[in-house]
Parts: structure tokens; sequence; C-alpha cells
DNA sequence: ATGGTGACTCGCG
DNA sequence: GCGCGAGCCACCA
């Protein structure tokens, strides 16, 4: 399932992180979405996981939360999936309203707006797993 | 190797 | 639309 020549050598934490990398700003995707991309349909989990472990800013690490728009990763419901409780959710709504992506108070975005679809290898997987 | 842990997702009711 | 239960995954003790 390495689509891309030389990634799979990558940790799968460094992939989420470059594709990530990938979404312009003002544009979101889902956690499903990029587990998608990378070609595993239900590492959704994972990848939430992936974004929660990035280091601090000032980590001196090549991942951090400055350098990788975690902001722009929601669940696929258009939902920012952080616990509410949690200061790392408000953070996000913030951040991604300082780029121009409208979220409500519920946390809600509105996808048919926001979604980045990403490489199109997606939706050909949607295609083939019955969709179409 | 094994079991626990989520910033997930889907299907039901 | 919301809460639950059940799969699924990469990591870490």
């Amino acid at each position: 399932m390495d689509k891309i020549p030389g990634m799979s050598k990558l940790s799968f934490y460094v992939q989420v992180y470059k594709v990530a990398q990938q979404i312009p700003p003002g544009k979101v995707t889902s956690y499903g979405r990029i587990a998608l991309m990378l070609g595993r349909r239900n590492a959704a989990r994972a990848v939430g996981y992936a974004l929660s472990a990035l280091s601090a800013p000032d980590s001196g690490e090549p991942y951090t939360s400055a350098t990788v728009p975690w902001q722009r990763v929601v669940n696929n419901k258009g939902r920012i999936s952080i616990h509410s409780r949690d200061k790392a959710a408000a953070e996000q709504a913030n951040l991604l309203r300082a780029e121009g992506v409208m979220v409500d108070e519920h946390g809600r975005i509105n996808l048919d707006i926001y979604l980045w679809e990403g490489l199109h290898l997606v939706e050909l997987d949607d295609i083939l797993s019955g969709k179409g």
C-alpha cells in the first residue's frame, strides 16, 4: 500500500504530518481522509493519535504543533474532535477562524465549503469500495 | 508478545 | 441529531 515511493520507510506519524502539511490554509480535512490517502482506510484513530503526539514548538524536533497545521484536521462530520475541556479545542477553533474558516460555537465547520479532498486516490478508493 | 489508550468512523435506535 | 457499541490502528509499557 505504499502509494508514494519512499514514503513507506517513514513512520506512520511522519506520513500523517507530511500529508497534513499539504492542507492549504483556510481548508480542512478529516482524520479518516488522511488515513485513506495513506492507504490505510481504517487508521483514522491512529491519525488522531499522531496529531495529539505532536511535540511543542520549542522541542527542536522537525514536526511540532507549529510546523504541522494540526488545526486543519477535524472529524468526518466536520466537527472539532478534541474534548471540549481541553484548551487545544478552543485553540483549534481560533486558529481556524484566524485563517478564514467559519467555526460555530459547537465547533462545527461546513465541509461543503472548507473541505480539502486531497489526492484523487481518495475518491478512487471510495468508488472501488462500493460507494459509486 | 499482550493489553490499554485515544484529537476516529460507521451503523443503529 | 445524539448516545452507544463495535471494529480498527499505531504506540507504548
